[in-house]
DNA sequence: TCCCGATGTATCGCTCCGATACATCGGGCC
DNA sequence: GGCCCGATGTATCGGAGCGATACATCGGGA
């Protein structure tokens, strides 16, 4: 998933460890976070997959950097051709690894460099997997309502409605793409 | 987790780890379901720490089991006098450990047994928890607004809403359990 | 001058997940 | 009678990600 992520935002410009990591908080938001102690593993992973190569070129140097001490650190790193071939094929993904809870989101923040037929698929999947869930915790409940304290029973309603509220907002935003897709 | 998680089932009763799994699905709901990966070894973990024990008389000879074959499997687990100081314990915890995302939700399906103070005093941390999250967010959010794609600010849009519906969840909550503790 | 908070790279141990492998049992169906 | 399938049941393995931690540098304010 960091992968995906990591592709994704270097896609659009080099950046360094600590960078990455602040336009991954800011890009998902809420949704998740991604620690240091995955950045630098995926990082090192990916580099050794050859998708990305360190950008020698110290960014630092660009603004006139201070002329002593032969600046250390800062490793910048880059999109080889080979990560961007793998970023478009992980876009090109319509199946559960793209619409499962804790790849979702990821994949829906770079929606907008994704193939229309591939997002509406994406999002019926997600919706569907979602109904999926409800369906469960509805029947469960259904059958143990009486045997549930308070507590456990609020926990599970208000789940319900989260995932309730999901469906509608999936609802809507295919609802729009196919609006944008059948009349361009 | 986990741990937190089986003491409190195995607090009502005995069971063997296939129905804790079922438990676990009805109880925590759409919110967590912890897979046989994490309960068979956390099971053997609290089993050596102490905390429970194999009730070794097998559950199914209750229903007169079919006489022949000498029954195998079905390891049934039961609280040890430690594991039930140690969910005693678990459950006084008023910290970060009991509000945070991962935690939040099964401290909350043990309310039942839990001090009414206590309880308070974690949906309170629950709710500061998630009000700094949105902080954090919106001013993100304001911040960048005007460099973000539709999909990532719709993204963001939608899990602030999220967070924004969980605080306005847990107020009530905490409403009414100040009724309750005031006027008992 | 000194210290603090932001920037920056990196690792370690841990929890948990998903896939997988087995084996048994009861019931429905041909 | 025989067969298969889905539920019940125990268990492991590899991998992803997290939280804590360590350490070093830099700029700015007291």
């Amino acid at each position: 998933m960091l992968e995906l992520a990591v592709l994704g935002l270097l896609h659009e410009a080099p950046l360094h460890g600590y960078e990455l990591r602040q336009r991954l908080k800011a890009t998902l938001g809420s949704f998740r976070a991604f620690s240091y102690g995955s950045l630098y593993p995926t990082l090192r992973r990916m580099k050794e997959a050859g998708w990305l190569a360190e950008d020698a070129g110290n960014a630092d140097m660009i603004a006139g950097a201070p002329p002593l001490t032969g600046r250390r650190g800062k490793v910048v790193y880059k999109l080889t051709a080979e990560g961007k071939e793998r970023f478009t094929e992980l876009l090109a993904e319509a199946g559960p690894s793209a619409w499962e809870d804790e790849t979702f989101g990821v994949h829906f923040a770079f929606f907008s460099q994704t193939e229309p037929e591939v997002r509406v698929r994406i999002l019926e999947g997600r919706r569907s997997r979602l109904e999926e869930r409800r369906e469960g915790v509805r029947s469960g409940l259904a059958r143990t309502r009486e045997r549930l304290d308070t507590y456990t029973l609020q926990l599970q309603e208000h789940g319900l409605e989260s995932v309730d509220r999901e469906v509608r907002w999936l609802t809507e935003l295919i609802e729009t793409e196919r609006r944008r897709h059948h009349q361009p």
